[in-house]
DNA sequence: AGAGGTTACGGGCAGCGTAAGGATC
DNA sequence: GATCCTTACGCTGCCCGTAACCTCT
């Protein structure tokens, strides 16, 4: 009984599909199917019921199911706490919603780096909707979206939320939304919905929004007068300092955005968990300086 | 990290040399330290330090076996509560004292195969201070023997006890134990050393004593008039009915003889551990057995 | 035809044992 | 010399991937 049979035997017991644990322990089918094999014969016990939509415990694989994973969650115990962070090594996929990555994300890649330097992070640039659906299907490992996310081994750590605000080209002189033409978020975002319920219930009808999943796009486009934008505050210190747009005050604005550091805790991961902390660490740093500076520039 | 590089990491934790941990696992003493070395090398860390009379637990070891333990122990509860007791394969070397060699061994042997058919099973009849040496040399796995063992790691389980008494052949008129010559157990026996006392206790000398490391031997001794004998009562019986030995009563019986199924706890082997609780169930059956008709023959 | 699992087979490499080497008493 | 660990090296056998096969929808 190997420790690789187990974590293998964990993951068809999860996915249900022979097929699906290989892919996602990079494996072939058959060699899955092997170790399953070779677990059932060492135990002298059918594990799975063969079925043609997949496999399905059997009462002693369940039994074998909470063992395994005790011993599992030890091993990542033992890794965490042994492992010196600078020798972690290993592939962190990270999903990062737009806001984040123009926000704190660059404080939080130094800080990661910094503590695990042999991690290799890979970014994804997304929507929440997109990063959702790449998380869910573990595509990613770790995700900053607009959570949090109700799926139930979905575990969700808040971030700071960020604040909405209206902004116009400096020259404009009477922004109003309910006839400017509004830049926000991807059609399918929260916001962008949110937007347009807000402008139905207090105008009647939502005037022509601009979704756009660029922000510094939407800024820019702002800043020329094409339209005005409910955007995160945060980010436009750099259009307003350079005197390009301005705020105002419908006498109204935007709920804020939500966002989470989400992330599966299927065979919970500690290296997932701990960057997910970092990044509210990070985040949350951020958002405190931000707020102290920005009473002058905004 | 394999399953089988943290059971040496605790082995060689427990006897603190490698070369004695690869000949309790029956590895070459390089594979050992290999072994020790894929797992420092992968965790990135230092398990032991290196001294000339052999190897020391760092305190990241020290954390190591904490978590280690915990996953030994999972794996035997799966190994043993998963295998079919038909299926369980290995080796069990159990040393018996002569006294429960005679009594109710071929009972528990019996209930033993019937359970773990495929188990081999490796006797060794013994008198109680070797079966001893050799269940702390790990040369036993479980004995059988005058107990308990006060040594830390040793598990005890008290089986029932035997009743000594008094015999002489069928022949003899005025059996005396300040006078006759006593047959009993090996001279480096609890049982031998009792008698001496009690003897010299009550008759303020012990007369001739002949030491036997052989039950049966004894009986034939005294059923031809050649001594007397402080026995197990129950072992008596054949003698009895076939009228070559008798009880009698000088007034005071020797102290009951005390047995334990004994067994290192080093590496909790579940299986040893239920054959000892097997061992008590039909030593005490058989108790009870000899008990109820014993008061017609003896 | 596609999605699931099993069987067959060749090749790579992890890990073992043997043997020699080094350090310390 | 004895004891204990390390290094070197060749070999075995496990286990993986490829490929072909089976079964059901």
């Amino acid at each position: 009984m190997t420790f690789d049979q187990l974590k293998t035997f964990l993951w068809v017991a999860k996915l249900g599909i022979i097929r699906r644990a290989a892919d996602e322990m990079n494996l072939s089918q058959p060699a899955v199917s092997a170790r399953i094999y070779a677990l059932e014969s060492e135990l002298g016990v059918q594990l799975f019921t063969r079925q043609k939509t997949g496999v399905v415990l059997t009462k002693e694989g369940l039994l074998l199911r909470s063992h395994a994973e005790k011993i599992e969650s030890y091993m990542e115990l033992i890794k965490s706490e042994l492992t010196p962070d600078e020798e972690v090594k290993g592939i962190i996929r990270i999903g990062v919603a737009e806001t984040v990555a123009q926000s704190w994300l660059s404080d939080f890649l130094t800080a990661l780096r910094k503590i695990y330097p042999k991690l290799v992070i890979e970014l994804s640039v997304d929507i929440t909707i997109n990063l959702r659906e790449q998380l869910l299907s573990r595509n990613l490992d770790l995700a900053f979206l607009m959570g949090p996310l109700t799926e139930g081994n979905v575990e969700n750590i808040p971030l700071p939320k960020f604040k909405l605000n209206w902004f116009c080209s400096v020259n404009e002189t009477s922004p109003d939304p309910s006839t400017s033409p509004i830049f926000s978020f991807s059609r399918l975002s929260r916001p962008y919905q949110d937007l347009v319920f807000e402008l139905m219930q207090r105008y009647g009808s939502a005037g022509q929004i601009f979704p756009s999943n660029s922000l510094s796009t939407s800024f820019e486009m702002i800043a020329s007068g094409i339209g005005i934008g409910a955007l995160p505050a945060q980010l436009a210190h750099r259009f307003i300092n350079d005197k390009r747009i301005k705020t105002f005050d419908p006498g109204w604005i935007p709920k804020d955005m939500l966002f989470t550091a989400s992330y599966l805790n299927d065979p919970r991961s500690e290296i997932t968990h701990q960057t997910a902390i970092l990044a509210e660490k990070i985040a949350t740093q951020n958002a405190a300086m931000i707020a102290a500076p920005a009473n002058k520039t905004l």
